[in-house]
DNA sequence: TTGAAAGCGCTAACAT
DNA sequence: ATGTTAGCGCTTTCAA
């Protein structure tokens, strides 16, 4: 059935151990002859290593686990920005070698559960909010990184965005268009810091252009198409005096400007819409969303070789922070006088 | 470090047999205080399992291969639809307690190769055209079951959508609204047996109700929304008497949109436009898409449940079918009488 | 440059 | 109801 080592070994008339010298490309240890009569072998038959074994004999499986939340009976979280990390993640780890394992999470007791079973050599974490990532204990020497936390659990390492510049950008954008009084629209702060952070760079551009910061615009949402199409329909009446929305996602802006519209309020006409991702939906919608973009490429690298460089044996390091931008498109404009 | 069977059998006072058949759920084999004073020495040292020593032992992985076709320096095709199936898959797996390996194949002897390497119970292809999946070579016993194929080969099992039916109903929305002449915009035919599918059922319809098909409105377009933009632009100028537009998926509907409204048509007043799929997008975008939905639920159930199936020895199935439906929305309206 | 022996953690098959 | 034996396919260590 499967071709092993040993049949390879048998047919080249050497021991298991050259071929798999051959195989692991410890040259120097055999001769050039052999080493091309075993690869003609090895070509001719099919031969493919187990990793099963391999995990087994050598302590490391060549895998990372893709760890992404996911209550029992649910789906995995999927949102177009995850989706976008999970391809650019498996390309990263496929060019350097390493197989994906690809799990929802209902509990963080599964994180350390995955990686024992199948000796993963890391973990990345997509989509956690930081309740959770402090929960994490360490499992051995295993790299774990935690993508967008804001957690200090030191033993994961954090790659994000730079969220509270990202928050400021939007605010000035929508300051320098003369809007005055804007609504922040996200999850609950406290479960995740990068609101928090949001928030803060968001209400410090607002407090240096000399606006005071009114709680009473923060307005709590999921980050859904649903829950923006449900603010959008009610801010007019919420919010009357409100000319502008700065929304943590662009899922839930893009829901916001069809709530807008079905509650008679025109974008940017009206109130002005800012966003967060730069996903590919954001110039899908009409008007295009004006939002702040994440270098999500850089990121799924950083992530990458962040884990890589750990397995390898560096020390964790700092968080890594990303750069992030405003993409100006046609969900924003200057400010209503009338409002 | 790692704590292994035999602690558990130390510290238990009895063979790693005993425990394993503990372990195993092997009732019956084990009495009720063994059982008992096993699963509590388990829990608390936190036992798992090695997958890798079971895969080899057992010869079994309880871990399916999800493969994307990806070209050696890109990444996966994670498009919306993917996205959706990614999601719905890992869900079906965890609870029936497999493994997802997530994994994007340049050539198709990579999924030889992985199932080899891995162990593999089973395999999943999402996303490759015909002529790959036609090239497939059997893999001992593994289920190999590809979603969305026409191919003829043997050694795989289908699941897709009724993709002929989807252009019939398509095609008679837009014929009972008055739809004479109506461009259908998807991939070559020659690559996909689903495009040819859809556009059979389409052309059924017309003939059926008396039209003649005129192969010039065939339209080749990639399924993305630059492709859309690009032909709903130049829709006007190189198909005048065109009132509508079939699209062979929604984010391809969806670009067209946005290029006919810049070419200054408007939709459904001067061109009606389907799409297929009913991803999130196609109500996220104005007017939201008229589409032939697909009921991605069922279609990973039934890759899961039969791929567990072949695994627990069944044989191969007749490809399975699912039943697609019309979502009306606001993209198509009557057709105008001027054009 | 090459090989032999031991063992990674588990299970299947056969004892008892 | 429980234990013993013999691997699964590979790498590590030590020897030649």
């Amino acid at each position: 059935m499967r071709v092993t080592l040993k049949d390879i070994a048998d047919e080249a008339g050497v021991s298991v151990m050259t071929v798999s010298n051959v195989i692991n490309g410890n040259r120097g240890r055999v001769s050039e002859s052999t080493i091309e009569r075993v690869q003609e072998i090895v070509a001719r038959r099919g031969y493919v290593p187990s990793a099963s074994a391999r995990s087994l004999a050598a302590n490391a499986s060549r895998m990372i686990g893709l760890l992404v939340p996911a209550a029992d009976e649910d789906s995995l979280m999927v949102s177009p920005h995850n989706a976008a990390m999970f391809g650019l993640l498996e390309r990263r780890l496929r060019k350097a070698g390493y197989h994906l394992l690809l799990r929802g999470v209902a509990r963080p007791s599964e994180v350390l559960e995955a990686v024992k079973s199948w000796n993963l050599d890391g973990v990345i974490l997509l989509g956690f909010v930081d309740a959770d990532v402090d929960s994490f204990t360490a499992v051995g020497e295993t790299p774990i990184l935690a993508l967008d936390s804001y957690s200090p659990n030191v033993v994961t390492t954090g790659v994000r965005s730079n969220d509270f510049e990202g928050g400021r950008l939007a605010a000035e954008h929508l300051i320098s268009l003369g809007h005055r009084r804007i609504v922040f629209a996200g999850p609950a702060f406290a479960a995740s810091g990068v609101v928090q952070q949001r928030h803060a760079g968001f209400v410090a551009a607002q407090e240096k252009a000399g606006l005071r910061w009114d709680a009473s615009r923060d307005v709590v949402a999921d980050t859904s198409y649903a829950a923006g199409v449900e603010l959008g329909r009610g801010l007019v009446r919420g919010h009357p005096d409100a000319t502008a929305v700065f929304a943590t996602a662009d899922i839930l802006a893009a829901g916001l400007l069809e709530g807008l519209r079905a509650s008679g309020a025109s974008v940017p006409g009206d109130v002005s819409v800012v966003g967060f991702d730069d996903i590919d939906l954001s110039s899908y919608v009409t008007p295009k969303l004006t939002t702040i973009a994440q270098d999500v490429v850089a990121k799924s690298d950083e992530a990458v070789r962040l884990v890589l460089d750990e397995i390898e044996g560096s020390r964790p390091t700092e968080p890594v922070v990303l750069p992030v931008h405003l993409v100006p498109r046609e969900s924003t404009g200057p400010a209503q006088r009338s409002r």
